[in-house]
DNA sequence: TTACCTTTGCTAACATCGTTAGGTAAATTT
DNA sequence: AAATTTACCTAACGATGTTAGCAAAGGTAA
């Protein structure tokens, strides 16, 4: 039944966005009356915030795979913010929930682990790349934050239509000029 | 009236963050009735956009008072950095508003000539900077975009607590070594 | 069988929200 | 003085998240 609601309610986030998305709706979607979704979840938000860790542990597993597959932390880190930027243009709803774009209870700051997985994984590739440096651990951690954030900050300006560039392609490649620059600079 | 209804409304963001501002409250601050709201604005999100507009004149109004101030383009890019991140954090409603964080009905897409203010006046200090090198003007634009994601993304990121970094000048750092590190390699 | 209790589900309501229809009374125009 | 426009309000509609309280069904103990 849990299982249920959630499926149902990432079907219709899907269908009509996160916006239209009500208690009432998932109750006549599931064919049952609304107090019952309320024996399963304390409130809204917590549904929201349950479908938001499905799409970290999508995320999550996705990395994975990039780890399995490049041992080199080179290559891991490129395959990582491939991956990354893939999964927000796939996954558009998950991506909005799970970072709070244009959400209303995003739930921000109910930091749990899965919350930083993306940042662990780039954490380890780029420590891999610089650990014959001498960069301190402040600058490493630094340059986690820096690498995180040009990603993030171009999927948010990209899929908040703050960009200009209508091509598709073209602001992939803004991501790869830039993932590029960075990491020559490390 | 017009005005006053904007600027109380602003302030009940202030008060109470744009997630509880609703049309009822507007009318009883004013000390007017709910209909009056819909004789000056089509609807609530026009209000909200309204001040998104303010937020985006705002830091225009900043962004030109570095132009002002500096003549040369490393120096300006520079202090539209410092702008940008002390606009952001001293005025997070606003930015909430006119990036969408976290808020429903932010009317992205609606493009405006002041939506792209900022992008403008670091356009303008990068291409002074790199005027001299034999950067294409596509090569040009891609690095525009990455300094304003990078920008954007750490901001998204610390306002939305999903920096594990409490202390906001570690956080601040990060901007400053990032800019650097972006504008050595011009 | 009868009495109890727990589970499972529902109806109906509360408060709040954005939005609008329709009316009143004053101010202005003709 | 009559007509019209303006300024404003009450009251409602439909939708939202959330909850109180109840009914029926099934299992358990006597």
């Amino acid at each position: 039944m849990r299982t249920n609601i959630l499926a149902v309610a990432m079907q219709l986030v899907k269908e009509e966005g996160w916006q239209s998305l009500s208690i009432r709706k998932i109750a006549d979607a599931i064919e049952y009356s609304v107090p019952v979704i309320y024996d399963h979840f304390e409130n809204k938000e917590a549904i929201l915030f349950e479908l938001s860790m499905d799409g970290f542990r999508l995320l999550d597993r996705l990395l994975e795979k990039d780890k399995r597959k490049y041992a080199d932390p080179e290559e891991r880190l490129r395959a990582h913010a491939e991956t990354y930027w893939n999964f927000a243009f796939k996954n558009p709803e998950y991506y909005q929930l799970m970072y709070g774009l244009g959400m209303p209870c995003s739930s921000p700051g109910k930091a749990k682990p899965e919350f930083n997985s993306f940042r662990e994984h780039i954490a380890e590739a780029i420590e891999g790349i610089v650990k014959d440096n001498k960069s301190s651990d402040e600058e490493t951690c630094f340059k986690i934050y820096a690498f995180w954030s040009v990603l993030h900050g171009l999927i948010s300006i990209v899929m908040m239509r703050c960009s200009d560039i209508d091509d598709s392609q073209m602001n992939k490649k803004v991501m790869d000029d830039t993932v590029n620059a960075f990491i020559k600079n490390l």
